[in-house]
RNA sequence: GGGCCCUUAGCUCAGUUGGCUAGAGCAGCGGACUUUUAAUCCGAAGGUCCUGGGUUCGAGUCCCAGAGGGCCCA
């Protein structure tokens, strides 16, 4: 049986949920694919064989042929087997180009009828999408493209489903995220960008590791989560018959290990707040956070400022990026502004002359800030820093010096014990990074949980939880210590230019569809 | 949680004031073609207009409810 003849559709073999879920035109488009895989079949050709003769990646044998090129132009060059998705074909009758593309790059396959005899009519099974293998030596054709002229071609896997259109690419913003893998075939952008992700995640290792850090990995489940003020997810661990929930912060941990002396320890990993899905917000995000015994915060900024124009450089190739309109300069030094400074010069006042929850309600009043339901001091003092401060802080900035009462865990400061030794790194308007001078006098941490549990009972459903094991941790002594915690989305959008969360994280939280 | 917007072929998109049988390009199917690269040309086909109600002689279009998504706000 020639491949190039007509056989009807066959019967389909979809299952009874994908044919009640998928129109017919694509129950058909598939049938035509399953018959062109018998086609194969019938030739005695796995149409999903399980190696390949592959001898060079596509970027390789690009590489190869030019430098072939450069010693003895005007010649073929070696002869290579190259494998790889099939992104176009253009049938000429007798001859067909066809691109084929790897994860290092995409090349044409010059397929003649001349060159390939008998398995010409074969190429009739193949679609766009499918895996294709080609040998023979590496040219340039009339127009000078490099390309592979076949003499031999053969399916390395069959695909089912059409790809996306390949000129505008996968533009559905549903299906990109629901369908990543889809994205990624048809958009090298998003490629790119989740590449450079990994990029980023390795590179911040990479500087903690030379600066002397060590890696460790620290509990997901636990009884209570803290270290942060954000609602958890629960589950239950049925081997101890209790419930647990997963980490919204990777703090309390880590600390521990500064007291059993590690004295420098990281950690990234998936920490889990039960809150905003939106722009900038996912529910599972990626977090660094760092503890280093006998520094304090401003030693934590230098570093800040040493690994954000290191990773910077190590993907873009500059510590000044592409931001919106404009650029971001990661440069050192940041600016370092105290947050009392920062207030006094986009609000107009000293915040500590509002120390009452009725004062600070007044000054938000007076400056058209909404007010949150329920809030503590705490929290509305939040609330204005977020609406008036913060948007102003485009390029990195360190604004200094918390108030003690959204700071439970972070050292006072000696000047003013209503305020701590605490920053936090604005860029493009977004709270970056987060760190302390960590508290480590175990009586006044025992007061702060307990001012957090007095929120909570006033009904703030994010203060924090009293964990005694920490306290009693803290009462077998920890030294001086600086801790930072870093959004590693938030820096893959910046470094990225992504306007939205989702398209740095390969597979974004949805909505499950129904029906 | 609130407001606004979107959902039409496998993909990318048109679709006028409510009016003939809902269109195009890509992909697919049949045919032509030995240097194309968004190949070209000819032909035929392909629709749960997101879902369910309603208004109307007539609904992709108007109204109500719902689903999913996006943006803004809290």
């Amino acid at each position: 049986m020639s491949a190039t003849d007509s056989e009807p559709i066959p019967e389909t073999v979809d299952t009874p949920e994908s044919a009640a879920a998928e129109s017919r035109r694509l129950r058909e488009i598939i049938s035509e694919r399953q018959r062109k895989a018998e086609v194969l079949r019938g030739e005695g050709l796995d149409p999903y064989p399980p190696r390949t003769g592959r001898t060079h990646s596509i970027g390789e044998a690009i590489n190869t042929f030019e430098n072939h090129e450069a010693k003895s132009p005007d010649t073929d060059g070696p002869r290579v087997a190259l494998a790889g998705r099939i992104a176009a074909m253009r049938n000429m009758g007798r001859i067909a180009f066809i691109d084929v593309e790897d994860d290092s790059g995409g090349i044409q396959i010059l397929a003649s009828k001349k060159a390939l005899g008998d398995s010409w009519p074969l190429l009739d099974a193949f679609d766009l999408g499918d895996f294709l293998e080609a040998s023979g030596p590496l040219i340039r054709s009339r127009r000078g493209e490099i390309s592979v002229q076949a003499d031999a071609v053969s399916m390395l896997g069959k695909t089912l489903r059409p790809p996306p259109e390949k000129y505008h690419g996968l533009q559905d913003v549903e299906t990109r995220y629901r369908q990543r893998y889809l994205d990624l075939i048809a958009n090298d952008e998003a490629k790119e960008i989740l590449r450079a992700r990994s990029q980023i995640v390795s590179s911040m290792r990479r500087f903690m590791d030379n600066r002397g850090f060590l890696e460790v990995e620290t509990p997901v489940l636990q009884s209570e989560a803290g270290g942060a003020a954000a609602r958890p997810f629960l589950t239950h661990l049925n081997a101890l018959g209790e419930p647990r929930q997963l980490r919204i912060a990777l703090e309390l941990h880590l600390k521990r290990l500064i007291v059993g002396g590690f004295d420098s320890v990281y950690e990234i990993g998936r920490v889990f707040r039960n809150e905003g899905v939106g722009n900038r917000w996912n529910p599972e995000f990626t977090m660094l956070e760092s503890y280093e015994a006998y520094t304090d915060y401003h030693g934590v900024a230098e570093m800040v400022e040493a690994a954000l124009s290191y990773v910077a450089t190590e993907v873009t190739g500059s510590s000044i990026v592409p931001w919106r309109d404009g650029e971001i300069d990661f440069t050192p030094p940041f600016a370092r502004v105290k947050m009392v400074d920062a207030v006094k010069q986009h609000v107009g006042v000293d915040f500590r002359d509002y120390p009452t929850v009725d004062a600070m309600e007044g000054l938000l009043r007076e400056h058209g800030v909404g007010i949150p339901p329920d809030a503590g001091w705490g929290k509305l003092f939040d609330e204005l820093v977020s609406e008036r401060v913060e948007p102003h802080l485009q390029q990195p900035t360190f604004l200094l010096d918390y108030p003690v009462a959204i700071s439970p865990l972070a050292k006072r400061t000696e000047y003013d014990e209503t305020l701590v030794e605490r920053f936090e790194l604005f860029v493009g308007g977004w709270e970056l990074a987060n760190a302390y001078t960590e508290l480590n006098d175990p009586v006044d941490q025992r007061q702060r949980f307990e001012e957090q549990l007095k929120l909570k009972d006033a009904g703030d459903d994010e203060a924090e939880l009293l964990d005694e094991d920490f306290i009693i941790a803290l009462e077998h002594g920890m030294p001086p210590t600086g801790g930072l915690g870093m959004g590693m989305d938030r820096l893959a959008m910046l470094l990225t230019n992504s306007q939205s969360i989702r398209d740095v994280i390969l597979f974004p939280q949805m909505r499950k569809l129904s029906g």
